[in-house]
DNA sequence: CTATTTCTATACCAACTTAGTATAGAACCC
DNA sequence: GGGTTCTATACTAAGTTGGTATAGAAATAG
């Protein structure tokens, strides 16, 4: 049970970008070299980001990316959420009906609980809050 | 981020045997059947349970395995922990020299702390908790 | 208007992990 | 001593992770 790398690289490069609010796009090449993150395993990450609408990007020379919304707004359960394909610590909380041993309920409820516990710690962090 | 079959098949290993407590050992085989886990990957799971001194085992005809302490001592925290290989939600939280950037300290606290909130409560289930 | 910079998209791959199987053996009790 | 039951270890197929490679498309400086 731990966090993939994707979702403490994608936290990494919102807080690179955040640290640089105003200073215009950044690029690709200085998230890397700052970060230690590989250029192309980076292009990857970035455009989930984008996907998620938490990074805009500019093409072109001069161009690069930047935070799309205020850091205050990022929360850190967003970034997991985003990068962990599997929310929940176990598949049955989300898919009751994959539990052949349905009177087991209370272990069910226990993860369940768990989960929650854990996600509503991570979203009271924000990029905001990590910034140095 | 998921939890292993191993901690959750654990989970409900404990879980029946918690329910036979004072009937004798049960059998391999019927734990097998009532939680439908196949039989050899449930020998293994039990070899780790008794490694930690949470079940106890008896040879031969009539054999078959035993819950060794009160499932009110026996926490879900316990359970992960023994599992999971890796406890924490990031490496560096508990090897803080694998990590390369060492002014991200307040995001390693964050997953520091995310994972605490995690095992607290985990720890605050016990197996007499989840029998029905 | 074109050359270069920079981002975008997709395919690929090696190493590792997970979940489970197979085989052989050792203790125990009747 | 023969069947029952647990013990130990080796193996493996499938999936995931972390990362690389290749090709392309948009933007702009000059």
């Amino acid at each position: 049970m731990k966090l993939s790398t994707r979702s403490r690289y994608g936290t990494r490069i919102l807080l690179e970008l955040a640290r640089s609010r105003g200073d215009g796009p950044v690029q690709v090449s200085q998230i890397s070299s700052r970060q230690a993150i590989p250029v192309k395993y980076l292009e990857q990450i970035i455009r989930t980001l984008k996907q998620a609408e938490m990074v805009s990007s500019v093409r072109g020379p001069k161009g690069g990316h930047l935070l799309a919304k205020p850091p205050e707004t990022i929360t850190l359960g967003q970034i997991v959420r985003l990068f962990e394909g599997q929310t929940d610590l176990v598949e049955c909380v989300s898919f009751p009906e994959k539990c052949s041993i349905s009177d087991d309920c209370r272990v069910r409820l226990a993860w369940k609980e768990a989960t929650t516990v854990l996600y509503n710690r991570l979203d009271a962090i924000t990029i905001a809050d990590l910034i140095c």
